[in-house]
DNA sequence: CATGAATGAGTCTTCATTCAT
DNA sequence: AATGAATGAAGACTCATTCAT
């Protein structure tokens, strides 16, 4: 068990490292001095300092949060929930997570193993909101003839560039009155 | 004269090899070897290599490109062009510019001198897009009551969104069918 | 007795590594996993490396071979031993061998202890087959104006010749035709 | 024409290297520095250490060296020859030569396309030997009966043993005298 | 005795940058 | 203005060796 614990030290030096620094700019020996380990070190635990970025974007992808399975009991409810949604979504993840996920977006642009593994992440959230969406229209909060699964799409969208966003530099209040106010008006048009 | 021109074939061999490769992956050599220019030559012109990306970066923040500007006849009319919106920035970039934009987006959030550039622009396409709100507001197309300044950020922030999936390989028509259903519901809820 | 066949088992193993891959490329963690080992456990055996790699050695030099003492009582019966002489040496090393003796080789070209154990080795052997060139001479086998000396390191050059000859890829059957006919053609020069 | 002397002059500082300290522990530094330039020029010349030292390798194996060729008067002056053929060799090489050649030889049962190269270099000399033995037989100098291939490769196998005897410290002249005494009673044996 | 986790010096290789021509 | 040879700092990765348990 101490193999573990170990290894899961090393994940999240690199997790901060990868973070502040990106993939290519993060050496092998800062990661290690973080937690007072040798370089070598790292080598018993991660072939490679990309089997290490693999092995923490997997740890990432296979986290399928799913906060979206409350029902609101009322239609003004659901509004609220929506807008609720991204102070929710920001507390389950570690500071600095985000970092990393937009490190993990910029390198499955580029590595093959990456690429599906994010792209079948992608695939299971929004299979998650297709469901949503559609018990909605199901209790008949929303419309029936709107396009779920576009719509699906279209919010991980909002939520991927507002998380940017803050990355680069826009104000968290700023960015979460963006997604209430989109929540709201296409709430509005949906019902 | 000459010398401009050099310096332009040389951006533009910069954004395919940044495009590419991403800036720290991207090689001097490789960007010289495009144009048939010895790696020498780039340092005439450009003083690093973060100085070259620096300055494609910049020829990208200038052009502020304003596509929202005509007046839609009538409230059909503009959810109409908002749907269009999406086939209409895909016109105007050259293919591959979605790529060097989100380097410039990653490197953004390490090197202060590009946030403050890229934060500026954001800032002046906001504008853009608070303005076009606001003209649809005072011609009785949107309700008074929405926060035009949070929506504003909203769309750009699923603009952002929707361009970075597709860089990862979610599909052109799904992009931009989330892009128009989410431009319906909002406009419907917004009305 | 117990710590004398764990040395053994060791020595073994690292006999075949190093015949596979050599001195330089031998990993004491290969060694160790063929026999089931760990990699410290070798050190409580072996000082180091290059401890184990002469201990092999001496292992060999001080098996002295000496599979020309029977005496031949015809010339004819003489030229025929010689040419089974290949056959002789081939049965009685394990496979492998040659390969950790040309490691030895090249190594002692090097390092001066191992140096100086393969020379006596080599003065050794030279003894060994002047004395039976000798004998043939004395028994009017040979004529008695042969340099026998030289002749010796003659027999033990064309040896290890062929013997790096065959690690190179030549088939063993050319190369014992080959120590064959050179035999029959000295032997009779030298009768 | 520059560059073709600078690589030229890594070969050699590149052939003293690997001479002393074999392919292994040569390191890429102490060949840049033998010849006052940096270890990142040599990537210049050559791809990878492997390359430099196939490079190597093949430049010796083209060079095949023909000294067999000139016509003995009598068959007294064919045993002369014959003995000389060692002191002839040895001119032609460079001093330090053998011992590339024995890396080569130490790599090439490793490395399969330094293996091939070799080979076929083997197949070449030994085609050259059987061709001047075969000259000897028609002009009546050897026996008929003599089974030239064989003895071909005997005779390679005898001048290699004895370059790696000498290489491991066996003197000059007591090479030199080995190879003459076997020769003269081969060639005796023969005749 | 045995282990195996930890070490860190050592090496190859890359590449932005410089500069003499 | 252009070249391209040369540089050397930087960084990933390896592996013999040690030592606490």
């Amino acid at each position: 068990m101490h193999k573990a614990e170990v290894r899961d030290r090393i994940i999240h030096a690199a997790i901060e490292s990868f973070s502040q620094a990106g993939f290519d700019r993060t050496k092998m020996d800062d990661i290690a001095r973080r937690i007072g380990l040798s370089k070598g070190t790292l080598y018993l635990y991660f072939k490679s300092k990309e089997d290490l970025f693999i092995a923490i974007s997997e740890h990432y992808i296979n986290q399928l949060r799913e906060p979206l399975d409350a029902e609101a009991p009322t239609r003004e409810d659901l509004v609220a929930d929506a807008e609720q949604f991204y102070e929710t979504f920001r507390k389950i993840g570690r500071p600095g997570d985000d970092r990393v996920i937009f490190e993990m977006l910029v390198e499955s642009t580029r590595n093959p193993r990456l690429k599906k593994a994010m792209h079948e992440h992608r695939l299971r959230v929004h299979g998650v909101i297709v469901s949503y969406l559609q018990r909605q229209v199901e209790r008949g909060f929303f419309r029936s003839d709107i396009d779920i699964d576009s719509l699906a799409w279209a919010f991980m969208s909002a939520w991927v560039g507002l998380t940017i966003y803050k990355l680069c530099g826009v104000s968290e209040p700023t960015v979460k009155k963006a997604w209430a106010s989109m929540m709201r008006a296409a709430y509005a048009g949906m019902g």
